[in-house]
DNA sequence: CAGTGGTCTAGACCACTAT
DNA sequence: TAGTGGTCTAGACCACTGT
């Protein structure tokens, strides 16, 4: 299981048992040693391997599991979370989550999906490429009721997913195969929000004037130990989004 | 108090006793029973009246205190929390936040304070006021090292809110006015982004060309039991803006 | 010093899930 | 029926803040 043993007497240290309780946990989570959807051990047994009670170790799944990182089924287990991309803010074009009526139809199609060796230096950067290294680049738009409300090119590392481009994504998500055909598991984004004016690449594809304002958004997805595996940037149509908070 | 009594045995009810705590001490937190800053009855004083235990009562607390509406400061006690805008959008101009620097210099310039008749009806609506009632309007805008990235119209009854035009606003918030010139207290308030183009209006005073993409926000800031008692709409430059967000 | 919240323990009973 | 998480209790000791 490979959790450390702990106890308050024992450690000359310092923090609260629940916090290095919550850490030992995060450790296996983070080094994948407890993957998606799989079971954690008992709230007894965790107690059992680490030498403390049972109520300090609740404390610390139940942190994790307000974090999202775990989630907790009564009568079955407590099992690792998957990204949830419902927060996304690529998920409020049209108004999603908004609307009372969510039947409407929705579709991913794929512009292109090609091999190139000229990116943005920035992107090769996040990817830990180099100058000429080839990547692979996913163009795929998004469009609600038939109208295009945003499209994004996604950047991979080639060598770290090779034949990529050739494998089919339309029904299934990007990080679904990644998972299932590299082995690679997507824990965690960074996104981060901001607007400009349509260039002619997205006036095309958006069906917008020039000169119009869209929302753009850029993502870093990443694994174990902050590895960036894939940079993606996504345009949208302005009108068709809005994303709201609640302050207090 | 006015705090109920609860029991497991009396009760031929339902719900969890501190989901039942929890909900208790939300009300009197929105009836303002309990205002921002004041201290909360000690648990041991909350069990004891409503005739729970304290680890309940700690639930219930805890979870609150989670979710920000009160805050817990070992060795003197618990204490309602007063709204924090640091979450709010326009806190994202100029990368605030994201920056190391954060010495940088913050100016507020107030552009017009008057009384008006004819506003944006959707206005009126969100305040309950009627066609030609009295609507004061506070234009401001916010400069950071002597760029104006962004600027605001605040809507407030004047009924409500008489003289407030020619209060000084300009060292202390609007909402510490509210609260020590008129007792009303701002407990929450929504946001919601988009982005568009910029207006003559905004070109001017964010000294930006025609044809600029800028991020708008549109705020409601409400009392106890959800009385909207403000409308902001702020307008600012997209360059000077990034929002984050990290998923999983 | 007495009072506060912070942590930790050791039990109890329940509802749900699987077999 | 046995095992899981969900709730609830009743105590213990600690560190911190005020007097």
């Amino acid at each position: 299981m490979n959790l450390p043993r702990l106890s308050v007497a024992s450690s000359a240290d310092e923090r609260p048992l629940y916090i290095q309780v919550k850490e030992a946990l995060l450790t296996n989570l983070e080094n994948g040693i407890w993957k998606p959807d799989e079971q954690l051990p008992t709230e007894t047994e965790i107690s059992h391997h680490m030498g403390v009670s049972e109520g300090t170790v609740r404390q610390a799944v139940l942190s994790l599991a307000k974090e999202g990182r775990i989630h907790r089924r009564s009568g079955k287990g407590t099992f690792v979370s998957r990204i949830n991309f419902d927060q996304s803010f690529a998920r409020f074009f049209r108004f999603k989550g908004n609307n009372e009526c969510d039947r409407s139809q929705y579709n991913v199609t794929t512009i292109g999906a090609e091999i190139q060796q000229r990116v943005d230096p920035h992107i090769l950067q996040l990817l830990q490429l180099n100058q000429g290294d080839n990547v692979v680049v996913l163009h795929r738009a998004i469009s609600i009721d038939n109208v295009v409300v945003c499209h994004y090119r996604s950047y991979l590392s080639e060598s770290r997913f090779p034949d990529l481009v050739s494998l089919p994504l339309d029904d299934t998500g990007l990080y679904n195969v990644l998972e299932q055909q590299y082995g690679v598991h997507v824990v965690g984004a960074k996104e981060s929000l901001n607007a400009r004016i349509a260039k002619k690449d997205d006036a095309l594809i958006l069906d917008l004037p020039q000169n119009e304002a869209v929302i753009a958004i850029n993502r870093t997805a990443f694994t174990y130990k902050n590895e960036i595996i894939e940079v993606r940037r996504t345009v949208g149509r302005s009108d068709k989004f809005r994303y709201d908070i609640r302050l207090g």
